[in-house]
DNA sequence: ACTATTTCGTCACACTGTTATAAAACACTG
DNA sequence: CAGTGTTTTATAACAGTGTGACGAAATAGT
């Protein structure tokens, strides 16, 4: 009995898709909410009935960005041997954030400033179940050992994200493959690390 | 033969702590060039004359933070048992990213999003001096092995990094007590696997 | 055809960084 | 000592931003 709405969970998306589109080519700060809805053919107010404000749409980002990076770990077929497995999702981890740097910004980079991610936090989490798998399983399996599965798992991906992030941070100052011998030695000393004691 | 300068390094220096102490407080991203000049009684033009502008002000920020935290790396004493070393250089390391999480994100977030750094980058190099000090005594002692000073450090540098980064995203989630702990078991990891093969 | 109700686009507001412009303050010249 | 020239600074204008209020649009029911 009313004006029928056009700010549907469709459009929710579509806006949500160019802005995933806009801040990983052009990065967060540049990210007009007029010039988003311009290009979506609507107005300001659709960003503010479907999501809330800026602050809620790049929330909105975050979750859709570990929700991306998370399939691409699910992805990771499992090869039953645990080291493989381990070795498998720390390359797919790398390569989701060399391929989305800004988007691993919105991640991990603080980049949200002072917006309360709270509610998200366990999406982040759920996006490790793939290594907190392949951690217990060699675990397990006596392939590694010395501490809890949380905490092996925790040092694990600190490892991977560190060393990913300073990748991202030094793009510019060494070749590809040099880069990838560091982040391969990295993840190896933990995996040395927790193998034997 | 003209009006005296006012706008000079001290008046510099200054602002730039100004600009850190607003930062640290309250991020990046409501850091305010014209309630900053008002705050040091002066006009945006002062800015503008003596860094270039918001991306530059932001810039010479990074530089001052790595500065900071490198004295605060630099005054780690060094002990003589390069594994105690390196443990007192990590402690120091994630002390001051907890004191200054605002400023860290100016450092490693990808706060300041596409300004180039790249002139300033061997600061962060130069910071990292005491710990490769540190590894290059290990590994002449042959407490540390399998690879470069250059790798083991880098190595290093990146756990620790990620365990803080990590840390600094979920402060809200756990405890110090379980904080540390997991902090200590990640680089203890790292050391493990450079310290036998 | 008209009215009621919900929804959406437009506009106004208070801010931002940045740049152009004009005022201010001194040194030098007559 | 008045006036000019030159440099430096503050002020104001411009284009842009997120956000909230408000009026116009569009449909269902009378």
């Amino acid at each position: 009995m009313a004006r029928p709405r056009i700010h549907d969970a469709e459009l929710r998306t579509r806006l949500l898709e160019a802005a995933a589109e806009s801040v990983a080519q052009h990065g967060v700060e540049s990210l007009s909410l007029r010039k988003l809805a311009a290009a979506e053919g609507t107005s300001t107010t659709a960003i503010y009935s479907l999501f809330g404000g800026r602050a809620e749409l790049l929330v909105a980002l975050f979750s859709a960005s570990f929700s991306s990076f998370g399939d691409a770990q699910r992805r990771v077929p499992v090869a039953g041997d645990p080291e493989v497995d381990l070795r498998e999702l720390a390359a797919a981890y790398r390569n989701w954030a060399l391929r989305n740097p800004n988007l691993y910004a919105v991640m991990f980079g603080g980049v949200l400033g002072g917006v309360d991610v709270a509610d998200e936090a366990h999406l982040a989490d759920a996006a490790m179940d793939p290594l907190r798998a392949a951690v217990t399983s060699a675990v397990g399996g006596g392939v590694l050992r010395g501490a809890s599965v949380e905490l092996i798992t925790h040092s694990f991906w600190a490892i991977v994200h560190g060393l990913v992030s300073l990748e991202l941070a030094m793009l510019a100052y060494s070749d590809e493959q040099t880069r990838r011998a560091m982040f391969e030695a990295g993840t190896e000393s933990v995996l040395r690390g927790w193998s034997r004691q």
